[in-house]
DNA sequence: ACCTGAACACCGTTCAAGT
DNA sequence: ACCTGAACACCGTTCAAGT
C-alpha cells in the first residue's frame, strides 16, 4: 500500500450498505421471507439497530436494495445480445430470472409486490429493457413492442413466482417428487363433475419439469408475437 | 318464529367464520395488506382475540379464506361456458380475475404467495379448471392443454398482480394520469445508451389503458396457442 | 361450545448518548 | 461521521378463566 496517502480505510469489519444488503440476502435465503429481522441482522453483523438505520432508511429499502442487486446480477449474464437469435436472447433472460427466483424464492413476492410499486426504481426498467431490446430485434413493429414486451415480462414474473412458491412448499420430510405426487393424487380425487379438466391433466402434471414447462410458455408467447406481428414470409419457425 | 322448536339461534351479532372473513376483507380493502391486524379485527367485531382464534386457526388461514371467497366470486360470473366462443370465455375469466385483483389489490400478493404454496386448497384448481375447460373447447390437443392453460394462468396472475401493485402506488395527492406521466418522464430521462428501448416506449406507456393492455396480452397468448396447436384450416381468426 | 382479556415473546423504529 | 443500546408502540398467539 502506498504510504502517505490518507486512505480512508476503515476497520476490515466496518459496516457498509453493501455488507448489510449482503447479510440480508443471506438471512432471506436461509430462512425465507420471515428470516429477515433487525434482531437477526444486527446479531449477524455484531452491531445495534441504530447502526443499520444509519445506512438504510428502513426495512423496505433494505429489501428493495437486495432485490435490485440480485436482479441486476441475473440480467448481467448475457452481454447485451451478443450472439444467437432474438428468441434465444429472450429465453436466456427469462431463464436468468427464473433461476434467480428459484435460488432466492423470496424474490418472487418482492418482485410482485414492489416492482411496480416503485417503477422509478431500477428494477423495472432493467427487466423491460432486456426483453424489449430482443423484441425489437425480432422485428416487431414499433406500436406493438410495448404490449409484446410486457406480456412476456408479466408471464415470466408470474410463472417464476408461482414456481418459487411451489418450491417453498417443500417440507423437509417431502422431496419434490413426493410433493408433485401428493398434489396429483389430491387432484385426481376432486369431484369429476366440478373439475373435469383438472382430473384430466392430473397425471400430466405429476411428472412435469418446471424449467421445461416454463420455457414452453415463453415459446408459446413468442409464437403468438410472431404470428400476430410478423409477415409470414419473414418468419423462421425453426428459431 | 315457530315456537317450541329449539332453534340454535344465537344473538344476531354472534361471531362466525363468515362474519370474521367478511370483516377481514373490509379491513384489507380499506387499509391494504397492513390493515389486517387482530387488534383492528377484534375492535371491529367487538370481541377479543381468543374469540377469533376459536373460529380460525391463525392469520394465514384467515387470509386464505378471504382469498378463496373472492376468487370463487370472481369466477362465478360466467355460468360455465354458457355462450360465446372459447376465446370469449377465456377473456371473461381473465377479466373477472383482473377486476377482482383491481378491486382488492392485496389479492395479488396473496395469490402470488400462497396460491401455489397450497395447491391442495381450492383456489388453484378453481382457476385452472375455469381456463382449462375453455382451452379444451378451443380444440387444443390433450398433451398440450396443461402448458397452454398454465401459461395463460401465469400471465393473468402476473399481469393482474403488477397492475394491482401499480394501483397501490397511488398517493392521495396524485391521480392515475399524473402517476403515469411521472413514470413516463422519469423513463425519458434514463441514459439513452443504457436504456434505448425504454426511452422509445416511454410515450406509448403514458396513455395506455390497463384493461386494454391486459386483454391484448391475453389475445397474444391465444394467438400463440392457436398457431402452435390448431391446424390452419380450423382457425377462425375473427374470434 | 363459545367467548373474555391479560400476558408473552417478538417485531420495526427512534433517539439521546457516546466516539 | 458513524455507532451503541435502551426504550416505545405494536404485532400474532396463547391460555386460564368464565358462561
Amino acid at each position: 500500500m502506498g504510504r502517505g496517502t490518507p486512505r480512508s480505510e476503515r476497520r476490515a469489519d466496518a459496516l457498509s450498505r453493501e455488507r448489510i444488503v449482503e447479510a440480508a440476502v443471506e438471512l432471506l435465503d436461509g430462512a425465507g421471507e420471515g428470516g429477515l429481522t433487525f434482531r437477526a441482522l444486527t446479531e449477524r453483523l455484531a452491531t445495534g439497530p441504530g447502526a443499520v438505520y444509519w445506512h438504510v432508511a428502513n426495512k423496505g429499502e433494505l429489501l428493495g436494495a437486495a432485490t435490485d442487486a440480485l436482479v441486476a446480477a441475473a440480467l448481467a449474464v448475457e452481454p447485451a445480445g451478443s450472439s444467437g437469435s432474438p428468441q434465444d436472447g429472450i429465453r436466456a433472460v427469462a431463464l436468468g430470472l427464473f433461476d434467480a427466483i428459484d435460488a432466492h424464492p423470496w424474490l418472487a413476492t418482492q418482485l410482485a409486490t414492489h416492482l411496480s410499486r416503485s417503477p422509478l426504481g431500477s428494477v423495472t426498467p432493467r427487466i423491460l429493457e432486456s426483453i424489449g431490446r430482443q423484441v425489437r430485434a425480432l422485428g416487431v413493429p414499433e406500436g406493438s413492442r410495448f404490449t409484446a414486451t410486457s406480456t412476456l415480462v408479466h408471464y415470466i414474473l408470474g410463472a417464476a413466482g408461482q414456481n418459487a412458491a411451489n418450491a417453498g412448499t417443500h417440507r423437509p420430510d417431502m422431496d419434490r417428487a413426493e410433493f408433485l405426487d401428493a398434489v396429483s393424487r389430491a387432484w385426481e380425487q376432486l369431484d369429476p363433475d366440478d373439475y373435469p379438466f383438472i382430473r384430466d391433466v392430473a397425471r400430466e402434471m405429476r411428472d412435469h419439469d418446471d424449467r421445461v414447462e416454463f420455457l414452453a410458455g415463453v415459446d408459446l408467447i413468442l409464437t403468438g408475437i410472431i404470428a400476430a406481428h410478423l409477415p409470414p414470409s419473414g418468419r423462421d419457425l425453426r428459431n
